[in-house]
DNA sequence: TCTGGGGTCCTAGGACCC
DNA sequence: TCTGGGGTCCTAGGACCC
């Protein structure tokens, strides 16, 4: 019996199948996107002629180009990534209501009672077809076993679990493979060895109390089989940030102020443009030597400005000086998110000038770009 | 051979309150 | 002289995921 018929659908490298679809010349060969040789980055994705040479996402770009000097190096288009996947996930709306997106390229279904392999198949040919991308998706009663049945039929395939063979499947599965056990907690267990989920599985509870605390219930569920975790349409987004690495460290207060200003905007315009605003913005620093930080601080009133935003982060960024070591990234991140539409207007009103300044410049945006106008401290100062 | 950018969730200490 | 017991909010950091 299959209490539900979940479907993971995610598409197969990405970012490196988009550049593909739309780059014919890159078809069949390495492409590595995420910068090129010689900046500072990772590889955000790579297409499988790629992996051949050992180049994986995660991995430095500096390295990336060492294993594949031949390799076709493009930068990261989120904006047109972002397109694609939307009409991605309109193809998945059509087979049922029931569409999480848990990442660009990643949602889970639920088409209970429905026939899962059929809809899986049907929704791989739709978008290879109409997209020019292929997907591999994973079926089964859950979402986690699911999602591992994906990863493991990647890429092109559809991979499928019935509720009689879990108990077999889960057996000699290594640790690794459950949610929540990354390399730090594998580590750990190896250690105590624990390598599979059927050995996790024959710990008593006892056990998983005082090596997962309040998880401890989740993971005894996954050991056996069991996730009972929804899918849920209308996951709302609980924060928004931007970041960004310096070609070279930054060690001058008043061009990293610049740039802390010009990622509150960013922030500012993707919150506003939600229809949202929030009651906490912080910064992220770190250093030359990777040692990072990060402050927050919030206010009793929400707020969705750029002049706030960049109030509280340039406050915070302040207060951390002064700076032994040059910088090496900095971030602004906004949480405690509230549609604006249910905060009080009462609440709004002593701040009413900074938002309608923001507003103006929103639409200004919109129709002469995002270089038209910006806060006085964006402005980029010629060194 | 250095280490991106965007997120979620959990822990833990201190403030504050009853 | 030793200092309750909970509950919630705030902040910083870390593990994990794509």
């Amino acid at each position: 019996m299959w209490p539900k018929v979940i479907i993971l659908v995610d598409a197969d490298a990405f970012y490196a199948s988009v550049e593909q679809r739309d780059n014919p010349q890159y078809r069949g060969k390495p492409v590595i996107v995420g910068g090129k040789p010689g900046q500072r980055g990772v590889v955000s994705a790579c297409s499988y002629e790629a992996r051949k040479y050992g180049v994986h996402s995660a991995m430095p770009i500096s390295r990336a180009y060492r294993l594949c000097p031949h390799g076709i190096y493009v930068g990261t288009n989120m904006d047109k990534y972002r397109a694609v996947s939307s009409e991605m996930f309109d193809i998945y709306r059509k087979y049922t209501p029931l569409v999480e997106k848990v990442s660009v390229d990643e949602g889970y279904l639920d088409v209970t009672p429905a026939p899962g392999v059929q809809i899986a198949q049907a929704i791989r040919e739709e978008v290879r077809d109409s997209l020019g991308i292929t997907v591999t998706a994973g079926v089964s009663y859950c979402r986690y076993l699911a999602k591992i049945l994906a990863s493991q039929s990647k890429p092109d395939g559809l991979g499928v679990l019935a509720p009689e063979d879990a108990k077999g499947f889960l057996h000699s599965l290594p640790v690794s493979k459950l949610p929540g056990i990354g390399p730090k907690t594998a580590n750990t267990l190896r250690r105590e060895g624990i390598n599979t989920v059927g050995q996790l599985g024959s710990m008593p509870p006892s056990w998983f109390e005082t090596r997962f605390g309040k998880t401890a219930p989740r993971m005894m569920e996954l050991a056996a089989g069991v996730d009972p975790t929804p899918v849920n349409p209308q996951q709302q987004v609980k924060s928004i940030s931007e970041e960004t690495t310096f070609r070279e460290d930054q060690s001058e207060t008043e061009s990293l102020l610049a740039v802390l200003a010009q990622l509150s905007q960013d922030v500012g315009h993707r919150l506003r443009k939600q229809e949202l605003c929030c009651r906490t913005a912080g910064i992220k620093v770190r250093y030359s030597d990777f040692t990072t930080l990060t402050r927050e601080t919030s206010l009793p009133t929400p707020f969705s400005s750029d002049a706030e935003i960049f109030g509280c982060a340039k406050e915070l960024f302040l207060s951390l000086a002064p700076f032994k070591r040059p910088v090496r990234l900095l971030g602004v991140s906004v949480k405690s998110l509230e549609i604006v539409k249910t905060v009080q207007p009462m609440l709004l009103q002593d701040t009413n000038r900074w938002e309608s300044v923001s507003e103006v410049m929103d639409s200004l945006h919109l129709k002469h770009g995002k270089k038209m106008i910006s806060l006085g401290r964006a402005i980029q100062r010629k060194p």
